[in-house]
DNA sequence: AATATCAATGCAATGGAAGTGCAATTACTG
DNA sequence: CAGTAATTGCACTTCCATTGCATTGATATT
């Protein structure tokens, strides 16, 4: 995959193996992960690596930290093209109280909230919890 | 201060010393609190008895858990006649990132949000980020 | 190619917050 | 005043996030 070592060249990323495997880790799972769910799936890496490659992605806006209520921070991968750097995407996610699982929901932006005089608006965090579509049986 | 004592014995919870303090604190602040915050304000107790006393207070809607994205939780007193036992009071928390306060705007109802077909949506958090009043200088 | 330099990785340890088991204490009941 | 049940305090545990430091690996320079 030319275009992940493309794209973590573009954002001043050192491209090295554990990267491009923990980024196509992300690629591949449609949901949000824990930390613990990447070391499940790479049992011989250490997590303090895993920790710093995800943190490293973050700060160079490929992924995004994602805060469901469980109390176990997510990540999941930017949008394609998102402008991280510039404004936070600020989409809805949404948490399944019977999977567990939590999926980002990007066609679905946070409509403008109204905040009282003298409060400023810097950043919004939207959790929807429910069922999901694969849960919901339909 | 009477009315503690017989909102307490509503809520089929034995009043006690420790309780009737801990309420009077909450209610006091006008802004949602840690369990270390409590701590701080009740050095002589014992954590656990704090942490219990707020979730008896939880469990019996006196008070909600926020989650403001911290990492830790807060507490807050629920609204006066808040029916928290049929259905969650969805209303605004803002955390502000000058001052780290975190406060309800129980006057600011969340709106009805849209997910996706296949998704039931059950229950919402939402948390706006910002300078609160105060720190905003107006 | 050998060396110097800097980043990435692994290991160990720490810290903070949430939660639990059990014994001691306190409050209620008859 | 017992007898019983709930509350409180203490010690301990678990879980996740985070850091310090030594080691390994990659890159650049001579
Ligand atoms: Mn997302
Ligand atoms: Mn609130
Ligand atoms: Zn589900
Ligand atoms: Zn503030």
């Amino acid at each position: 995959m030319q275009k992940i070592e493309k794209l973590l060249e573009s954002k001043n990323i050192r491209v090295t193996a554990m990267r491009l495997l923990i980024y196509k880790f992300l690629a591949e799972k449609q949901i949000a992960v824990t930390l613990s769910d990447i070391e499940n799936a790479f049992e011989k890496a250490d997590r303090t690596t895993l920790y710093r490659t995800v943190k490293t992605f973050e700060e160079k806006d490929i992924v995004h930290q994602i805060d469901d209520g469980t109390g176990i921070t997510k990540y999941a991968l930017c949008e394609n093209g998102c402008n991280c750097e510039i404004e936070r995407d600020l989409h809805l996610h949404f948490h399944c109280n019977n999977c567990n699982e939590t999926v980002c929901l990007t066609e679905h932006k946070i409509p403008q909230i109204k905040v009282p005089d003298g409060f400023v608006s810097e950043n919004v965090n939207l959790v929807v919890k429910g069922i999901c579509d694969k849960c919901s049986g339909q």
